[in-house]
RNA sequence: CGGGGUGUAGCGCAGAUGGUAGCGUGCUUGGUUCGGGACCAAGAGGCCGCGGGUUCAAAUCCCGCCACUCCGACCA
């Protein structure tokens, strides 16, 4: 059989990334679209990629102290308008409710496009006193913006996410649990996902509506464009006035606490598909992976294999692995094909030839290295290739950041730099929004962020010439 | 919201000058196969995106709408 026949379903990346991605989407049976545009249907496979970050970021969240709560979908439109930056931010994007049954309603009711106003709200009737804080809650949840265009994963109507809300005492414990948050989902993208992250500052033009600031993970994808992975705001005491939250302090003096939120969505696995897939589909890193191992028995109705794959489900399973056996009867190679388009890390083999030597054979999905594995020492080998395999995967997407990072001296440099090799440009910065606004016009890029890791490139902003103050990331974002 | 593309069987497509629909693949059943998308046989499956118009007659011509998709602007 010619071998270009294989995975004939997806574009290649190279010919249309955007086309290749959404092939991945559908064909690994991620998603569905549904009647509504924007608006996807979560499949198993995709919702058990969530399932499997809702709950490392869950258990994470728990640990340092935070609760889960559950806010009210509907935002009557003068409690959404009590911040202004915040209405600003939002109100062009928010669906409305406006009927009951067959009622009008008396006051229009926005469909949350995030919960600050409804946590606010909350925290004005139930604190009173230094001892009810920090308030750290967090929730899952779906949210609802009206975006003009839409792709699975990356944007939709509505989406998936968790926000965290929490409240404190003073500003410097806010501070403190914004970066900790932020580091939170930087260890998430890093370990879990195996996807590097840039850690940094969004500029003032580029911050959530209403916070004071915002900070933000970056990663970059396969074909060099950004993607904002997680962010943490830091709210000063804005809201809390706007919305007149205060507590006495241990002083007996009234005081205003300082908020925070921070949010990670769906929109982190539309990342993944772009860090790790191929021109055989999605790639999964095994920490992640629903299905960790994939055991094929070949020419299965042969005295022996079905029982020895069989056996080789459960034993791995006993050891704690998240596996399957494929008994379907399909040919070997349309499994294999099937089976990398799902990503799954490790196929295992097993065959007449492999039952008379006691092996299997193991092909990674990251690189398609084959070896030869002794059955009787699975429980060890099987889980350091996919330990390997989650290395490998962080390796590659690592190079490929690194390789992709250029620092630039002018604002011409900069637009070529992007325009022939793409990826993340440096630069120094005045901290002008106006040259902000030059860079997207002339060189096609926004800001992605200031890093926490500055380098000192030259004295002058390379736009307008005038001191620098800061190192700024750009490059052309999802 | 601007520009382009596409809507006919689950998916991919064909249907020229109008005459009520076909191919590939997938699906079902049975059998033979099995180390990179196997084969034979018999079946099932269609408001031709939606609404109007022209006509004796519309998948086909005209008008409107909708959805999906790609590229911009905006946003997670």
């Amino acid at each position: 059989m010619a071998k270009e026949k294989k995975v004939e379903q997806i574009t290649d990346m190279e010919v249309d990334f955007a086309q290749w991605f959404t092939d991945v989407c559908t064909k690994a049976e991620l998603v569905d679209y549904s009647g509504v545009k924007g608006l996807f249907i979560l499949r198993p496979y995709g919702y058990a990629l969530w399932e499997n970050i809702q709950s490392y970021l869950d258990r994470r969240f728990k640990e340092l102290g935070h609760e889960n709560v559950s806010m009210p979908m509907l935002i009557p439109e003068s409690l959404l308008q009590k911040e202004k930056d915040h209405v600003e931010g939002f109100a062009p994007e928010c669906a409305w409710v406006t009927q009951g049954g067959s009622e009008e309603l008396p006051e229009r009711l926005c469909i949350r496009p995030t919960s600050e106003t409804l946590f606010c709200d909350h925290w004005s009737h139930v604190v009173h006193s230094w001892r009810d804080l920090p308030m750290k809650y967090n929730q899952w949840c779906s949210v609802l913006r009206w975006e003009k265009t839409t792709r699975p994963f990356l944007r939709g109507r509505e989406f998936l996410w968790q926000e965290g809300h929490t409240l404190h005492a003073t500003e410097e414990e806010a501070r403190e649990e914004t970066l900790q948050m932020l580091e939170v989902y930087a260890d998430c993208c890093e370990h879990l996902l195996a996807m590097p992250v840039i850690r940094g500052n969004k500029t003032d033009k580029e911050k959530f509506a209403g916070a004071v600031n915002t900070y933000t993970i970056e990663c970059m994808m396969h074909d060099h464009k950004a993607l904002q992975s997680g962010t943490s705001h830091y709210f000063g005491d804005g809201f809390a006035r706007a919305f007149n939250i205060t507590f006495a302090d241990r002083n007996n003096q009234q005081s205003v606490p300082h908020e925070t939120s921070w949010g990670m969505s769906t929109r982190i696995i539309g990342g993944l598909i772009m860090t790790h897939g191929d021109n055989s589909g999605l790639v999964l890193p095994p920490r992640m992976a629903p299905i960790q191992v994939i055991v094929l028995p070949i020419a299965q109705h042969k005295p022996g294999v079905a029982d020895k794959a069989g056996e080789l489900v459960a034993r791995l399973k006993a050891a704690g692995i998240r596996v399957r056996g494929d008994f379907s009867d399909n040919s070997p190679g349309w499994k294999f094909a099937n089976w990398e388009m799902k990503g799954v890390p490790l196929r295992l083999e097993i065959g007449p030839k492999d039952l008379e030597n006691g092996q299997c054979v193991a092909v990674r999905r990251d690189n398609g290295e084959k070896a030869f594995l002794p059955l009787d020492r699975l429980e060890e080998s099987v889980p350091a290739l996919l330990e390997a395999v989650q290395q490998g995967l962080f390796d590659k997407a690592k190079k490929n950041l690194d390789e992709h990072c250029f620092a630039a001296y002018s604002l011409e440099d900069a637009r070529a730099l992007q325009a022939e090799k793409g990826g993340f440009i440096k630069t120094m910065w005045c901290g002008d929004p106006a040259c902000e606004a030059k860079m997207k016009e002339q060189a096609g890029m926004s800001s992605r962020c200031i890093p926490f890791q500055q380098e000192h490139l030259s004295d002058v902003c390379p736009i307008c010439g005038r001191p620098a103050k800061h190192m700024v990331y750009w490059g052309v974002a999802y």
